[in-house]
DNA sequence: AGCCATCTGTTGAAAATTCAACATCTTATA
DNA sequence: TATAAGATGTTGAATTTTCAACAGATGGCT
């Protein structure tokens, strides 16, 4: 992609996401974002339909890059600690960020956004297995991304409260009655 | 000024000083500089000739820098504490850079650009005041230049060993005796 | 010495960004 | 209520930047 638009959408963004934690989404003008990304506020329009249009991408950005670090590269979503560990040691590098997504700001609709992401790669995962619908069906699927979301948010809103270790291994262990049946790998 | 050349010229001279800092300036490419700069190769020599012109370039940018620092705004270069705290305020903001320029890497040139853009503005400072002629001339110049970047360098070069009130008091000391006398106001 | 990889400058066409100017819409304030 | 100030989107022409390709220079390695 072209250079110029990489840097204008991080420089947007990056700003976004400045403005938002200073003054709130409501309070951000276009014309804020311009100014302090010293880029011309036409330049906004041509990359992001209007404020609503930002936030939704911003957070569609941020789950994508949450979801990157579920696989352990190559699509492989092989349920394994290294796999976890690498979602929350991602999550403490953008604490702040994810912080603000999933608090007050993000409004919630970041919240539903990951969960549809993750309920779709499990559906993935278990279309990849078919054998296994005997035991997985939508039920399972939702108790799982329920269950791994509020891990998430629990850890996240509480400031990391603690050790990346400790949740991923405690998240293994709680996992543990389902993880051989969920190993897949998936090649587009 | 077009943002874009504003931003390129930022972003080359950022990741310039960044690499000095980290390898050294006969280590640098053109490259090195497009590719973290997320620029195009090109770009960069529609703005600088070669590695040499941007050194040169960026200590001319620094060197203006300081001495904007050195009048009290609107062209006032009454030699009063505060404008001396405000260019060692400066000093210290952006110290690691100085201290940069000043030692290993600014070969030099440094140095020379800022003893000469400091006698260039004293002697128009006497210029404005003919009556001064019986007592200051070119000697008089060269002392006082060599004077006061010699504090300066030592103490960027030394890491600020001692606080600014105390640099900034102690010069005003030393000054007193010229003090009167070179006081000016240079309209353009 | 020869070779390979990398850096250097330069080019022209394509694409992105800027700027200034619009009309319209909010919103605070006298 | 009227008015002024600022925000929103949109436009077209001007300008900058990108990209890909070039030829030549440099420097390390066998």
């Amino acid at each position: 992609m072209d250079r110029r638009i990489q840097r204008t959408r991080q420089a947007i963004m990056s700003t976004f996401i400045d403005l938002l934690t200073e003054k709130g989404f409501e309070k951000i003008t276009i014309n804020d974002i311009a100014e302090r990304a010293n880029i011309n506020r036409g330049t906004v329009y041509l990359h992001y339909d209007d404020k609503f249009d930002l936030l939704d991408k911003c957070i569609g950005d941020y789950v994508d890059q949450l979801l990157n670090h579920c696989s352990n590269g190559n699509n492989d979503f092989t349920l394994n600690p290294n796999a976890f560990e690498h979602v929350f040691e991602y999550l403490e590098k953008d604490f702040s960020i994810y912080h603000l997504l999933l608090s007050n700001e993000g409004v919630g609709f970041f919240r539903n956004r990951l969960y549809e992401a993750i309920e779709e790669t499990l559906s993935q995962l278990l279309s990849f297995r078919p054998e296994n619908n005997a035991f997985f069906n939508d039920t399972t699927i939702h108790f799982l991304t329920s269950g791994f979301i509020g891990v998430l948010e629990w850890w996240i809103s509480n400031s990391m409260p603690c050790a990346i270790k400790e949740v991923t291994e405690q998240l293994m262990f709680l996992l543990e009655p389902y993880t051989n049946q969920l190993v897949a790998q998936i090649n587009n």
